[in-house]
DNA sequence: GTCTATATAGCGATAGAC
DNA sequence: GTCTATCGCTATATAGAC
Protein backbone atom coordinates (compact mmCIF):
# COMPACT_ATOMS: atom_id res chain seq x y z
CA UNK A 1 0.00 0.00 0.00
CA UNK A 2 1.23 3.41 -0.52
CA UNK A 3 1.95 6.14 1.84
CA UNK A 4 -1.51 7.70 1.74
CA UNK A 5 -3.63 6.99 4.24
CA UNK A 6 -6.98 5.00 2.96
CA UNK A 7 -9.42 5.49 4.89
CA UNK A 8 -11.56 2.46 4.86
CA UNK A 9 -13.92 1.68 7.98
CA UNK A 10 -12.58 -1.21 10.14
CA UNK A 11 -13.88 -4.57 9.01
CA UNK A 12 -15.39 -5.83 12.53
CA UNK A 13 -18.57 -4.78 12.59
CA UNK A 14 -22.02 -7.46 11.54
CA UNK A 15 -22.95 -7.60 7.53
CA UNK A 16 -26.36 -6.58 7.70
CA UNK A 17 -25.89 -2.87 8.76
CA UNK A 18 -23.26 -2.31 6.06
CA UNK A 19 -25.39 -2.58 2.98
CA UNK A 20 -26.80 1.03 3.59
CA UNK A 21 -23.93 2.29 4.68
CA UNK A 22 -22.03 0.77 1.78
CA UNK A 23 -24.21 2.67 -0.18
CA UNK A 24 -23.53 5.74 0.98
CA UNK A 25 -19.71 5.50 1.02
CA UNK A 26 -19.97 4.73 -2.72
CA UNK A 27 -22.15 7.58 -3.43
CA UNK A 28 -19.83 9.49 -1.35
CA UNK A 29 -16.97 8.21 -3.57
CA UNK A 30 -18.90 8.96 -6.67
CA UNK A 31 -19.66 12.89 -5.50
CA UNK A 32 -16.01 13.38 -4.37
CA UNK A 33 -14.49 12.07 -8.00
CA UNK A 34 -16.45 14.58 -9.65
CA UNK A 35 -15.37 17.23 -7.27
CA UNK A 36 -11.60 16.33 -7.10
CA UNK A 37 -11.94 16.13 -11.50
CA UNK A 38 -12.97 19.31 -11.52
CA UNK A 39 -9.79 21.97 -10.28
CA UNK A 40 -7.90 18.93 -8.84
CA UNK A 41 -7.96 18.38 -4.84
CA UNK A 42 -6.85 21.76 -3.51
CA UNK A 43 -9.45 23.27 -5.15
CA UNK A 44 -12.20 20.93 -4.75
CA UNK A 45 -14.16 21.42 -0.88
CA UNK A 46 -15.86 19.00 1.39
CA UNK A 47 -18.81 21.56 0.98
CA UNK A 48 -19.32 20.91 -2.64
CA UNK A 49 -19.38 17.21 -1.82
CA UNK A 50 -21.59 17.33 0.94
CA UNK A 51 -23.90 19.65 -1.69
CA UNK A 52 -23.87 17.12 -4.43
CA UNK A 53 -24.53 13.60 -1.97
CA UNK A 54 -27.19 15.55 -0.17
CA UNK A 55 -25.24 15.99 3.20
CA UNK A 56 -23.88 18.55 5.88
CA UNK A 57 -20.02 18.43 6.06
CA UNK A 58 -20.09 17.12 9.46
CA UNK A 59 -22.19 14.42 8.42
CA UNK A 60 -19.50 13.20 5.57
CA UNK A 61 -16.95 13.65 8.02
CA UNK A 62 -18.19 10.66 9.80
CA UNK A 63 -17.69 8.17 6.94
CA UNK A 64 -14.29 9.89 6.20
CA UNK A 65 -11.99 10.91 8.87
CA UNK A 66 -10.79 13.89 6.94
CA UNK A 67 -10.22 15.61 3.11
CA UNK A 68 -6.92 13.64 2.52
CA UNK A 69 -8.26 10.57 3.92
CA UNK A 70 -11.02 10.89 1.25
CA UNK A 71 -9.09 11.56 -1.91
CA UNK A 72 -7.07 8.42 -1.01
CA UNK A 73 -10.21 6.18 -0.55
CA UNK A 74 -11.14 7.73 -3.76
CA UNK A 75 -7.56 6.49 -5.55
CA UNK A 76 -7.75 3.26 -3.88
CA UNK A 77 -11.80 2.70 -5.09
CA UNK A 78 -10.67 3.56 -8.30
CA UNK A 79 -8.10 1.27 -8.55
CA UNK A 80 -10.45 -1.38 -7.31
CA UNK A 81 -12.31 -1.13 -10.39
CA UNK A 82 -9.92 -0.71 -13.29
CA UNK A 83 -8.04 -3.38 -11.79
CA UNK A 84 -10.32 -5.81 -13.09
CA UNK A 85 -10.65 -3.44 -16.35
CA UNK A 86 -7.29 -4.22 -17.68
CA UNK A 87 -5.41 -6.97 -16.35
CA UNK A 88 -1.70 -6.00 -17.13
CA UNK A 89 -0.07 -9.14 -16.34
CA UNK A 90 -0.95 -11.00 -18.81
CA UNK A 91 1.37 -13.67 -20.38
CA UNK A 92 0.29 -12.52 -24.03
CA UNK A 93 2.32 -8.73 -24.39
CA UNK A 94 0.12 -8.40 -27.57
CA UNK A 95 -2.84 -8.64 -25.43
CA UNK A 96 -1.69 -6.24 -22.85
CA UNK A 97 -1.15 -3.63 -25.45
CA UNK A 98 -4.25 -4.09 -26.91
CA UNK A 99 -5.75 -3.77 -23.52
CA UNK A 100 -4.39 -0.46 -23.44
CA UNK A 101 -5.59 1.20 -26.41
CA UNK A 102 -9.27 -0.44 -25.06
CA UNK A 103 -8.17 1.39 -21.88
CA UNK A 104 -7.66 4.56 -23.83
CA UNK A 105 -11.09 4.15 -25.86
CA UNK A 106 -13.12 3.63 -22.60
CA UNK A 107 -11.35 6.48 -20.56
CA UNK A 108 -12.80 8.91 -23.44
CA UNK A 109 -16.70 7.64 -22.26
CA UNK A 110 -15.39 8.97 -18.71
CA UNK A 111 -14.02 12.21 -19.13
CA UNK A 112 -14.29 12.75 -15.03
CA UNK A 113 -11.97 10.04 -14.51
CA UNK A 114 -9.36 11.52 -16.71
CA UNK A 115 -9.73 14.56 -15.87
CA UNK A 116 -8.74 13.16 -12.07
CA UNK A 117 -5.75 11.72 -13.01
CA UNK A 118 -4.32 14.13 -15.17
CA UNK A 119 -5.08 16.89 -12.79
CA UNK A 120 -4.02 15.05 -9.69
CA UNK A 121 -0.74 13.76 -11.16
CA UNK A 122 0.54 17.91 -12.25
CA UNK A 123 -1.28 18.60 -9.16
CA UNK A 124 0.93 15.53 -7.28
CA UNK A 125 4.53 16.66 -8.69
CA UNK A 126 4.45 19.10 -5.48
CA UNK A 127 6.53 16.77 -3.02
CA UNK A 128 4.23 17.73 0.24
CA UNK A 129 0.70 17.09 -1.90
CA UNK A 130 -1.35 14.09 0.34
CA UNK A 131 -1.09 12.02 -3.46
CA UNK A 132 2.49 12.35 -4.08
CA UNK A 133 3.73 9.19 -3.09
CA UNK A 134 1.07 7.49 -4.59
CA UNK A 135 1.39 8.81 -8.11
CA UNK A 136 5.19 8.91 -7.73
CA UNK A 137 4.66 4.80 -7.11
CA UNK A 138 1.83 4.34 -9.52
CA UNK A 139 4.18 5.77 -12.22
CA UNK A 140 6.76 3.13 -10.78
CA UNK A 141 4.69 0.54 -11.02
CA UNK A 142 3.24 1.04 -14.28
CA UNK A 143 6.51 2.12 -16.12
CA UNK A 144 7.68 -1.35 -14.64
CA UNK A 145 4.78 -3.58 -15.89
CA UNK A 146 5.23 -1.39 -19.30
CA UNK A 147 8.80 -2.46 -19.54
CA UNK A 148 8.59 -6.35 -18.93
CA UNK A 149 5.64 -6.38 -21.67
CA UNK A 150 7.57 -5.09 -24.19
CA UNK A 151 10.60 -7.25 -23.09
CA UNK A 152 8.27 -10.20 -23.80
CA UNK A 153 7.81 -8.89 -26.98
CA UNK A 154 11.50 -8.35 -27.93
CA UNK A 155 12.07 -11.93 -26.69
CA UNK A 156 9.47 -13.22 -28.96
CA UNK A 157 10.89 -10.90 -32.35
CA UNK A 158 7.45 -8.88 -32.26
CA UNK A 159 8.92 -5.52 -31.68
CA UNK A 160 11.06 -3.35 -33.95
CA UNK A 161 14.56 -2.92 -32.10
CA UNK A 162 14.44 1.11 -32.27
CA UNK A 163 14.25 1.92 -28.72
CA UNK A 164 15.43 -0.15 -25.86
CA UNK A 165 12.40 -1.51 -23.35
CA UNK A 166 12.68 1.52 -20.60
CA UNK A 167 12.23 4.11 -23.78
CA UNK A 168 9.18 2.46 -25.37
CA UNK A 169 7.87 2.45 -21.10
CA UNK A 170 8.37 5.66 -20.78
CA UNK A 171 7.15 7.23 -24.03
CA UNK A 172 3.90 4.50 -23.79
CA UNK A 173 2.93 5.78 -20.58
CA UNK A 174 4.29 9.50 -21.34
CA UNK A 175 1.97 9.24 -24.84
CA UNK A 176 -1.30 8.27 -22.40
CA UNK A 177 -1.22 11.20 -20.13
CA UNK A 178 -0.06 13.49 -23.03
CA UNK A 179 -3.21 12.73 -25.03
CA UNK A 180 -5.44 13.06 -22.25
CA UNK A 181 -4.68 16.85 -21.74
CA UNK A 182 -5.12 17.26 -24.80
CA UNK A 183 -8.22 15.69 -25.01
CA UNK A 184 -9.40 17.29 -22.00
CA UNK A 185 -9.02 20.81 -23.40
CA UNK A 186 -10.17 20.11 -26.80
CA UNK A 187 -12.22 16.58 -27.26
CA UNK A 188 -13.39 16.67 -30.81
CA UNK A 189 -9.94 17.20 -31.97
CA UNK A 190 -8.42 14.01 -30.62
CA UNK A 191 -8.98 10.34 -30.57
CA UNK A 192 -6.47 9.05 -28.11
CA UNK A 193 -7.39 5.29 -28.67
CA UNK A 194 -6.79 6.21 -31.95
CA UNK A 195 -3.45 7.69 -31.52
CA UNK A 196 -2.37 5.27 -29.12
CA UNK A 197 -3.13 2.62 -31.66
CA UNK A 198 -0.76 4.19 -34.39
CA UNK A 199 1.95 4.71 -31.65
CA UNK A 200 2.36 1.58 -30.72
CA UNK A 201 1.77 -0.22 -34.27
CA UNK A 202 4.97 2.06 -35.41
CA UNK A 203 6.64 1.16 -32.12
CA UNK A 204 5.91 -2.56 -32.89
CA UNK A 205 6.69 -2.14 -36.64
CA UNK A 206 3.27 -3.78 -37.91
CA UNK A 207 -0.62 -3.05 -37.05
CA UNK A 208 -1.32 -3.90 -33.42
CA UNK B 1 -4.00 37.80 -27.68
CA UNK B 2 -6.32 35.35 -25.63
CA UNK B 3 -9.01 36.11 -23.68
CA UNK B 4 -7.47 36.62 -20.23
CA UNK B 5 -6.30 39.96 -19.62
CA UNK B 6 -2.60 40.87 -19.54
CA UNK B 7 -2.54 43.00 -16.96
CA UNK B 8 -0.22 45.09 -18.61
CA UNK B 9 1.41 48.84 -17.11
CA UNK B 10 -0.37 51.21 -19.81
CA UNK B 11 2.66 52.66 -21.36
CA UNK B 12 1.36 56.35 -21.48
CA UNK B 13 4.63 57.78 -18.72
CA UNK B 14 8.01 58.76 -19.37
CA UNK B 15 10.71 56.21 -19.75
CA UNK B 16 12.98 57.32 -16.53
CA UNK B 17 10.33 56.33 -13.98
CA UNK B 18 9.94 52.49 -15.11
CA UNK B 19 13.30 51.62 -14.55
CA UNK B 20 13.29 50.91 -11.09
CA UNK B 21 9.22 49.55 -11.27
CA UNK B 22 10.27 47.70 -13.52
CA UNK B 23 12.43 45.59 -11.57
CA UNK B 24 9.74 45.24 -8.93
CA UNK B 25 7.36 43.97 -11.37
CA UNK B 26 9.58 41.45 -12.80
CA UNK B 27 10.75 40.40 -9.55
CA UNK B 28 7.41 39.77 -8.42
CA UNK B 29 6.70 37.86 -11.64
CA UNK B 30 9.36 35.61 -10.72
CA UNK B 31 8.10 35.22 -7.08
CA UNK B 32 4.29 34.30 -8.82
CA UNK B 33 6.04 31.94 -11.42
CA UNK B 34 7.39 29.86 -8.04
CA UNK B 35 4.31 29.67 -5.74
CA UNK B 36 2.36 28.87 -8.87
CA UNK B 37 4.65 26.10 -10.00
CA UNK B 38 4.12 24.78 -6.42
CA UNK B 39 0.39 23.04 -6.86
CA UNK B 40 -0.70 25.80 -9.52
CA UNK B 41 -2.85 29.00 -9.71
CA UNK B 42 -5.87 28.17 -6.77
CA UNK B 43 -3.36 26.97 -4.31
CA UNK B 44 -0.96 29.70 -4.84
CA UNK B 45 -1.59 32.86 -2.57
CA UNK B 46 -1.26 36.15 -3.02
CA UNK B 47 0.16 36.42 0.40
CA UNK B 48 2.83 34.26 -0.53
CA UNK B 49 3.69 35.92 -3.52
CA UNK B 50 3.59 38.90 -1.58
CA UNK B 51 5.92 37.50 1.23
CA UNK B 52 8.57 36.01 -1.30
CA UNK B 53 9.23 39.70 -2.75
CA UNK B 54 8.66 41.22 0.52
CA UNK B 55 5.77 43.38 0.10
CA UNK B 56 2.07 43.72 1.28
CA UNK B 57 -0.57 42.38 -0.25
CA UNK B 58 -1.64 45.79 -0.72
CA UNK B 59 1.36 46.51 -2.40
CA UNK B 60 1.47 43.88 -4.89
CA UNK B 61 -1.96 44.76 -6.00
CA UNK B 62 -0.88 47.99 -6.62
CA UNK B 63 1.16 46.65 -9.86
CA UNK B 64 -1.39 43.48 -10.42
CA UNK B 65 -5.11 45.01 -10.22
CA UNK B 66 -6.03 41.06 -9.08
CA UNK B 67 -5.13 37.48 -8.92
CA UNK B 68 -5.98 36.65 -12.16
CA UNK B 69 -4.35 39.30 -14.07
CA UNK B 70 -1.00 38.44 -12.49
CA UNK B 71 -0.91 35.05 -13.76
CA UNK B 72 -2.10 35.90 -16.85
CA UNK B 73 1.54 38.60 -16.74
CA UNK B 74 3.16 35.39 -15.83
CA UNK B 75 2.37 33.07 -18.80
CA UNK B 76 2.82 36.49 -20.83
CA UNK B 77 6.43 37.06 -19.97
CA UNK B 78 7.61 33.57 -19.88
CA UNK B 79 6.28 33.57 -23.66
CA UNK B 80 8.43 36.12 -24.07
CA UNK B 81 11.72 34.53 -22.93
CA UNK B 82 10.71 31.43 -25.21
CA UNK B 83 9.74 32.82 -28.31
CA UNK B 84 13.52 34.14 -28.30
CA UNK B 85 14.52 30.76 -27.80
CA UNK B 86 12.88 28.60 -29.81
CA UNK B 87 12.31 29.87 -33.37
CA UNK B 88 9.31 27.46 -34.37
CA UNK B 89 8.39 29.23 -37.81
CA UNK B 90 11.97 28.46 -39.52
CA UNK B 91 12.21 27.23 -43.12
CA UNK B 92 14.11 24.03 -41.97
CA UNK B 93 12.11 21.50 -40.26
CA UNK B 94 15.04 19.27 -39.10
CA UNK B 95 16.43 22.46 -37.31
CA UNK B 96 13.24 23.13 -35.90
CA UNK B 97 12.81 19.64 -34.85
CA UNK B 98 16.63 19.96 -33.09
CA UNK B 99 15.19 23.14 -31.45
CA UNK B 100 12.12 21.24 -29.12
CA UNK B 101 15.27 18.84 -27.78
CA UNK B 102 17.12 21.64 -26.95
CA UNK B 103 14.04 23.28 -25.33
CA UNK B 104 13.55 19.71 -23.24
CA UNK B 105 17.05 20.06 -22.38
CA UNK B 106 16.83 23.58 -21.36
CA UNK B 107 14.07 22.76 -19.35
CA UNK B 108 15.64 20.15 -17.27
CA UNK B 109 17.63 23.40 -15.73
CA UNK B 110 14.60 25.18 -14.75
CA UNK B 111 12.19 22.80 -12.89
CA UNK B 112 10.13 25.82 -11.86
CA UNK B 113 8.85 26.71 -15.24
CA UNK B 114 8.18 22.98 -16.35
CA UNK B 115 6.26 22.46 -12.91
CA UNK B 116 4.39 25.94 -14.11
CA UNK B 117 2.92 24.13 -17.36
CA UNK B 118 2.51 21.24 -16.19
CA UNK B 119 0.29 22.16 -13.18
CA UNK B 120 -1.49 25.16 -14.78
CA UNK B 121 -2.33 23.33 -18.05
CA UNK B 122 -4.29 20.36 -16.08
CA UNK B 123 -5.61 22.56 -13.64
CA UNK B 124 -6.87 24.73 -17.15
CA UNK B 125 -8.70 21.96 -17.99
CA UNK B 126 -11.43 22.77 -16.28
CA UNK B 127 -13.26 25.22 -18.04
CA UNK B 128 -13.60 28.22 -15.64
CA UNK B 129 -9.61 28.24 -15.16
CA UNK B 130 -8.45 31.93 -15.52
CA UNK B 131 -6.04 30.57 -18.19
CA UNK B 132 -8.08 27.59 -19.65
CA UNK B 133 -8.57 29.76 -23.55
CA UNK B 134 -4.74 30.50 -22.87
CA UNK B 135 -3.72 26.68 -22.74
CA UNK B 136 -6.48 26.35 -25.90
CA UNK B 137 -5.53 28.50 -28.20
CA UNK B 138 -1.53 27.37 -27.06
CA UNK B 139 -1.69 23.88 -27.89
CA UNK B 140 -3.65 24.57 -31.01
CA UNK B 141 -0.75 26.92 -31.79
CA UNK B 142 1.77 24.73 -30.73
CA UNK B 143 0.15 21.62 -32.93
CA UNK B 144 -0.29 23.94 -35.97
CA UNK B 145 3.20 24.78 -36.28
CA UNK B 146 4.25 21.32 -35.24
CA UNK B 147 2.50 19.80 -38.06
CA UNK B 148 3.13 22.53 -40.61
CA UNK B 149 7.01 21.36 -39.67
CA UNK B 150 5.88 17.97 -40.28
CA UNK B 151 4.05 18.56 -43.27
CA UNK B 152 7.78 20.07 -44.61
CA UNK B 153 9.57 16.62 -44.00
CA UNK B 154 7.23 14.97 -46.13
CA UNK B 155 7.50 17.21 -48.92
CA UNK B 156 11.21 16.81 -48.42
CA UNK B 157 10.91 12.95 -48.37
CA UNK B 158 12.84 13.36 -45.30
CA UNK B 159 10.25 11.47 -42.75
CA UNK B 160 8.87 7.53 -42.72
CA UNK B 161 5.26 7.84 -43.99
CA UNK B 162 4.15 5.90 -40.91
CA UNK B 163 1.73 8.77 -39.42
CA UNK B 164 -0.16 11.55 -40.70
CA UNK B 165 1.16 15.02 -40.00
CA UNK B 166 -1.48 15.89 -37.79
CA UNK B 167 -1.22 12.43 -35.64
CA UNK B 168 2.83 13.08 -35.54
CA UNK B 169 1.81 16.65 -34.33
CA UNK B 170 -0.43 15.37 -31.56
CA UNK B 171 2.03 12.70 -30.45
CA UNK B 172 5.06 14.62 -30.12
CA UNK B 173 2.93 17.49 -28.17
CA UNK B 174 1.92 14.66 -25.50
CA UNK B 175 4.90 12.65 -25.28
CA UNK B 176 6.65 16.31 -24.31
CA UNK B 177 4.09 17.29 -21.66
CA UNK B 178 3.80 13.33 -20.76
CA UNK B 179 7.78 13.28 -19.72
CA UNK B 180 7.32 16.30 -17.85
CA UNK B 181 5.42 14.71 -15.74
CA UNK B 182 7.39 11.32 -15.03
CA UNK B 183 10.17 13.76 -14.67
CA UNK B 184 8.99 16.32 -12.08
CA UNK B 185 7.79 12.90 -9.93
CA UNK B 186 10.78 11.42 -10.56
CA UNK B 187 13.44 13.75 -11.74
CA UNK B 188 16.37 11.20 -12.48
CA UNK B 189 14.55 8.62 -13.73
CA UNK B 190 13.94 10.09 -16.87
CA UNK B 191 15.70 12.39 -19.32
CA UNK B 192 13.02 13.84 -21.25
CA UNK B 193 15.29 15.43 -24.06
CA UNK B 194 16.94 12.07 -25.06
CA UNK B 195 13.67 10.46 -25.05
CA UNK B 196 12.07 12.75 -27.14
CA UNK B 197 15.24 12.89 -29.48
CA UNK B 198 14.67 9.06 -29.56
CA UNK B 199 11.31 9.37 -30.76
CA UNK B 200 11.89 11.95 -32.99
CA UNK B 201 14.48 10.23 -34.70
CA UNK B 202 12.15 7.20 -34.92
CA UNK B 203 9.65 9.09 -36.50
CA UNK B 204 12.36 10.46 -38.68
CA UNK B 205 13.49 6.72 -39.87
CA UNK B 206 17.25 7.94 -39.12
CA UNK B 207 18.94 9.63 -36.55
CA UNK B 208 17.83 13.54 -35.73
C1' DG C 1 -25.72 8.39 11.58
C1' DT C 2 -26.80 13.00 10.85
C1' DC C 3 -27.47 17.48 12.30
C1' DT C 4 -26.43 22.60 14.16
C1' DA C 5 -23.19 25.43 15.95
C1' DT C 6 -18.76 26.91 16.34
C1' DA C 7 -13.63 27.33 16.49
C1' DT C 8 -9.86 28.60 13.77
C1' DA C 9 -7.61 29.90 9.85
C1' DG C 10 -6.62 31.52 5.24
C1' DC C 11 -8.13 33.79 1.19
C1' DG C 12 -8.77 38.06 -2.34
C1' DA C 13 -9.76 42.59 -2.41
C1' DT C 14 -10.72 47.55 -0.85
C1' DA C 15 -10.20 52.08 1.78
C1' DG C 16 -7.53 55.39 3.19
C1' DA C 17 -3.22 57.20 5.62
C1' DC C 18 1.51 58.39 4.62
C1' DG D 1 4.31 53.31 -4.32
C1' DT D 2 3.71 51.14 -0.12
C1' DC D 3 1.64 50.51 4.10
C1' DT D 4 -2.09 49.18 7.97
C1' DA D 5 -6.53 47.91 8.83
C1' DT D 6 -10.43 45.70 7.68
C1' DC D 7 -14.33 43.52 5.21
C1' DG D 8 -16.59 39.48 3.48
C1' DC D 9 -16.04 35.11 2.22
C1' DT D 10 -14.72 30.17 2.22
C1' DA D 11 -12.23 26.54 4.01
C1' DT D 12 -11.37 22.21 7.32
C1' DA D 13 -12.38 20.27 11.40
C1' DT D 14 -14.48 19.60 16.11
C1' DA D 15 -18.18 19.41 19.96
C1' DG D 16 -22.25 18.04 21.32
C1' DA D 17 -27.45 17.56 20.71
C1' DC D 18 -30.83 14.40 18.71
Amino acid sequence: MTSVKTGNKPQGKPRGAYAKTGMKRVAILDAALAVFANGGYRAGSLREVAAQVGMSEAGLLHHFPNKSALLAAVLSHRDDLSATLVPMDGDDPIETLRGLVALARYNASVPGVVALYCTLSAEATSPDHPAHDYFVERYEGTRGRLERTFGLLVSAGRVRADFPTTSAAFMTLALMDGLQVQWLLAPESVDMADELHAFLSGLLGQEL
